[in-house]
DNA sequence: TAGTATCG
DNA sequence: GACG
């Protein structure tokens, strides 16, 4: 009982998977995701209006990438710096979609958000994807985070989870919608990343499934 | 208010 | 000084 999840207030569901990769897997990862920012570098977004700096630095791969500015939130199919398409999400992590997010639509974005020693991330919802039926699964590579969930509302109570690198967490269902936030990265918790620091990535479905016909 | 500083 |  002591280790388990509460399931308030997030309700049942926020899914937890401790240690879904294992090092060999999170150090492919790695290597895959370094290509990726290799072809779309990190950028640094801004905060809508008032144009302040987020401490997080960004990038992406998919179809659609996830991009703030000092106009907003937005999904796009291109690089802010360099107006090229966004790499493609590697296999393993549409491998991951299908073992945890099983019938929904393909993952059209993959966020890739890294924190370096210091960075945080503040209490938002992720609610810019038009089609909020799939889950958004998130994987931790790198330093462990200090992680808060809470409800619908802001305003509703929060606990706090430690997600160490390998690490998957899947918000669906009640959860979809629940705020939740980076409070810290603890410096020197994992040896993945050569100069510390945490990456997290998201994948998510971002527009409706069209029917053919 | 997907930020940050500050405060209790 | 850590935490919320």
């Amino acid at each position: 009982m002591a280790s388990s999840l509460k399931l308030h207030p997030s309700g049942n569901g926020l899914r937890f998977l401790p240690g879904y990769f294992d090092r060999q897997a999170q150090e492919s990862l790695v290597g895959e995701i370094r290509q990726a920012i290799a072809q779309a570098p990190l950028f640094q977004p801004v905060m809508p209006r008032t144009g302040k700096a987020f401490s997080v630095r960004m990038s992406n791969c998919g179809p659609l990438g996830w991009v703030s500015d000092i106009d907003g939130y937005r999904y796009q199919p291109h690089h802010p710096d360099s107006g090229r398409t966004w790499p493609p999400i590697p296999q393993r992590l549409l491998d991951l979609w299908e073992d945890v997010a099983a019938g929904a639509p393909e993952p059209e974005a993959c966020l890739i958000n890294f924190y370096a020693p210091g960075a945080r991330m503040g209490l938002h919802q992720d609610r810019d994807e038009e089609d909020l039926s799939a889950p958004v699964v998130s994987v931790s590579l790198g330093d462990t985070a200090v992680f808060r969930v809470g409800g619908t509302n802001r305003k509703d109570p929060t606990t706090s989870m430690k997600l160490a690198s390998g690490d998957v967490v899947v918000l669906g269902g009640n959860a979809r919608l629940a705020f939740h936030g980076i409070d810290r990265v603890l410096a020197g918790t994992s040896t993945l990343l050569a100069n510390g620091g945490r990456l997290n990535l998201t994948l998510r479905r971002v527009t409706p499934v069209r029917q053919e016909g």
